[in-house]
DNA sequence: ATTAATGTTCAGAA
DNA sequence: TTTCTGAACATTAA
């Protein structure tokens, strides 16, 4: 499931693939299958983007954004099952979107892949993007969060910290997975009101979640056993081998080992975390 | 063979 | 205003 570091993979992925290139047309699934978010329409998308040249390739929180010339983007979410793709998709009926490309003589292609279909596709204004992405929807991306954009965002609530962290209008890019390892590798209990937590502690959150965030984007993401989460050549990550907490409920906790890393639900999901070293 | 669980986002209810 | 719930979806484990 592509949180940040596993969007930032896809971007750092494709980026080579799209910029420079022109855009000879956008096509959907060749396959039957039922159509994604796409907006506006395809015959919309490809009067706008035939002939426009790629001018960058950005990730904003757990979106990618595909900038042209014209000064439109796509921006697309990846939501639970989405990925871009090069080359070497897992299956051929996910396959959603192609967008092709030529650069001088060679052509080429990237793909949106996206086995349970939840995906957004959109290609939108400068101005558009600016409130799609604004404020209203998305708080600071959680890779250039000070210590004080941390402490005004968690002083809004007084919602468990772990539910809080994965509001995206507080701080943008941290799912599941990852709220559970940043809390664990900063000390703090889950269940801690939001607007409880002291300032020293908000440091070690501020400083855990570029740690943990950093190494997690180093090896590519986290690749799950059930999950479909792979980099643009189809390969696994391999921040799953580093885990700490996330779905390891009843083994050995590996920072104190002396006790046993816990599953509880919050807000219908999954939340581990170690009772002894997070209070 | 049903049923639950999985996780992101949004709409709408409490 | 703030917080919570359910729906969208595909696949697998129980």
């Amino acid at each position: 499931m592509p949180e940040l570091p596993e969007v930032e993979t896809m971007v750092r992925g494709v980026r080579e693939h799209f910029v420079g290139g022109v855009l000879v047309g956008v096509q959907s699934c060749p396959c039957d299958c039922r159509p994604i978010l796409l907006e506006p329409a395809l015959d919309r998308i490809n009067e706008r983007v035939r002939e426009q040249r790629v001018t960058c390739v950005e990730r904003r929180a757990k979106r990618i954004l595909i900038g042209l010339a014209s000064g439109d983007l796509f921006v697309i979410e990846p939501r639970m099952t989405g990925l871009m793709l090069v080359e070497d998709p897992p299956d051929l009926e996910h396959l959603r979107i192609e967008w092709r490309l030529r650069q001088g003589r060679k052509s080429r292609s990237v793909w949106f892949w996206d086995r349970r279909g939840l995906g957004t596709v959109r290609l939108l204004t400068a101005e558009q993007a600016a409130t799609h992405l604004g404020p209203s929807r998305l708080g600071p991306d959680a890779l250039e969060m000070t210590f004080e954009q941390w402490t005004q965002a968690l002083a809004l609530t007084q919602r468990p910290i772990k539910v809080a962290m994965l509001d995206q209008k507080l701080v943008a890019g941290i799912g599941n997975l990852y709220a559970s390892e940043i809390l664990h590798r900063a000390g703090i209990h889950p269940e801690r009101p939001a607007a409880s937590i002291s300032k020293k502690r908000v440091a070690k959150l501020h400083a855990a979640t570029l740690e943990v965030l950093q190494e997690a984007i180093r090896y590519e993401g986290s690749t799950l056993g059930d999950g479909t989460y792979r980099n643009v050549l189809n390969q696994d990550g391999s921040y799953q081998n580093m885990h700490r907490v996330y779905g390891k409920g009843d083994e050995n906790c590996p920072t104190c080992s002396r006790s046993v890393i816990r599953r509880i639900v919050q807000a219908q999901r999954s939340t581990f975390f170690c009772p002894k070293c997070q209070r």
